[in-house]
DNA sequence: TGTACATCAGTGAACGCGCGTTCACTGATGTAC
DNA sequence: TGTACATCAGTGAACGCGCGTTCACTGATGTAC
C-alpha cells in the first residue's frame, strides 16, 4: 500500500520538485518535461506514470503552491486577530512573504498561464486563499462609517493588486527594473497610505 | 533611397505588426519567428534581413510600445496641468488605457522577458515614461506637508505597482480570475483612496 | 532612351536540436498459497 | 520458508513536429554612363 520504496521512492513528488527548481531557474517557459525528468534521474516517459503530461505536472506544482499559500494567508489572518487592522496588514505581508519564499510555486500559480479553472481543486484552494483576504477586508470595513466606504471586495482587490504589482515589478527585476526601495518597505508603506485613506489609521505611521 | 516598393514594401514593420498580432493572440511564448514570417507572407529566412533574430524582433515591438507609452504618459500629464493632482491621476489612467489599447505592446514590454537593459534605447524610453509618473509624484508631494510624506519616488512606485497589478489580475483574466469590478473603476477608486491617505483629497470621492 | 552593371530583399532547401508523446518491454517489488 | 504468479514503475527506442538559423542563390530594383 505504501507508495514509497518502489523503484524510485517517490517519483511523483521528485518530479514536482524538479519542475519547481527549473521554473525558479529559468522561468515558466524554460521548464521542459524532459529536463524535469532528467533532473529527477528518470526517463521522460516515466513522467507519464504519474502525470497526464507537461501541463498536468505544472498544474500540480501550482496546486501545492496554492495549498501553502492558503495556509499562510489563514495563519497570518489568525495571528492578527482579534484586530481587524492587524489581520488585514498581516495577510498583505503574507502575500509578499510567500512570493519571496516560494518563487517557483508563485510563478507556477501566477505566471505560467495555468488557469485556476483547469481543475476544481485549484479553484477551491485559490478561493480559500483569496477568501481570507476578503474576510479581512470585510472585518475592516465594519470599522469604517458606512457612508463612503468602498465595498469590501473592492478593498481586497486593491490590496491584491498592489501586492501583485510590487512582487512583479520590484521583487523580481522583471524589465530590468532597479528597485528604489525594498519590496517589503514599499508594500508596507503603500498599504499604510491606503488604510489612512480609508480613515482607519491616524495621520501617523 | 526610399525603402518602400522594393520587394515587399515595408517588411520590417510588417514583421513587427505580425509579431504583435501573434503575441496578442497567443501570449509572448506562443509567438514564433517562423509564424510571424508566414503571417507577413514571407520566408522565415527573410526575417534576418531586418532583425538579428527572434529576440531582436520582440525587442523592436517592445521599443515601439515604449515609444507610444511614453508619449501617452506625457500627453496625459500635460493635459492634467496645471493641477498636480489632475496630472497624477491622468498618468495612472493612461497606464491602464495603454495596456488595454495596445495589449500586444504591453505584453512585449512587460511579460515577454525582454530586459529593458537589452538596448540603450529601450532603457531611455522606459525611463522617459516612468519619469513622467515620477515627475507627477514630485509635484504632488509639494502639496503635502513635509513632515510625514513618503518620498516622491515611493509614491510613484506605489501607483505603478497598483496599475500593474490591476492590469495583470483584472484586465487580463490571468489565472481565470473573474473581475468583480471593471478595471478602470478599480484603479480609479484605488488611487482615490491612496490620495486621500496622502491627505491630498478631502473625505469625498 | 538604352544598355551594363551593382545592389540587396527575399527564396528555398537544408541543418541540427530538443521537444512532448507512444509503445512494447523488463525486471524489481509485493502477494497468495 | 519457498515457489509461482501478478502488478506496475520505469526503460529505451522511436515518432513526427516545428523551431531558429545558415547558406548559396535569384531576380527585381536602382544607378551610371
Amino acid at each position: 500500500m505504501a507508495k514509497r520504496g518502489y523503484h524510485h521512492g517517490n517519483l511523483r513528488q521528485a518530479l514536482v520538485d524538479a519542475a519547481l527548481k527549473l521554473i525558479e531557474a529559468k522561468g515558466p517557459t524554460g521548464f521542459t518535461l524532459s529536463e524535469a525528468a532528467k533532473t529527477a534521474g528518470v526517463t521522460p516517459a516515466a513522467v507519464y506514470r504519474h502525470f497526464e503530461g507537461r501541463e498536468d505536472l505544472i498544474a500540480e506544482a501550482a496546486r501545492q503552491g496554492y495549498e501553502v499559500f492558503a495556509d499562510l494567508m489563514e495563519y497570518a489572518f489568525a495571528k492578527g486577530q482579534p484586530s481587524a487592522l492587524a489581520s488585514f496588514e498581516a495577510t498583505g505581508r503574507a502575500y509578499l512573504a510567500f512570493s519571496r519564499k516560494y518563487p517557483g510555486h508563485y510563478i507556477a500559480m501566477f505566471e505560467s498561464g495555468i488557469s485556476v479553472n483547469r481543475k476544481p481543486e485549484l479553484a477551491i484552494l485559490s478561493a480559500r486563499a483569496f477568501g481570507v483576504l476578503e474576510r479581512a477586508a470585510v472585518e475592516l470595513s465594519a470599522h469604517i462609517p458606512p457612508g463612503k466606504r468602498p465595498p469590501a471586495q473592492m478593498v481586497s482587490a486593491h490590496i491584491w493588486a498592489m501586492c501583485h504589482g510590487v512582487v512583479e515589478l520590484f521583487l523580481r527585476g522583471s524589465p530590468g527594473t532597479k528597485s528604489p526601495f525594498p519590496p517589503e518597505e514599499l508594500l508596507e508603506t503603500g498599504i499604510g497610505v491606503y488604510l489612512r485613506g480609508l480613515g482607519l489609521v491616524p495621520a501617523d505611521d
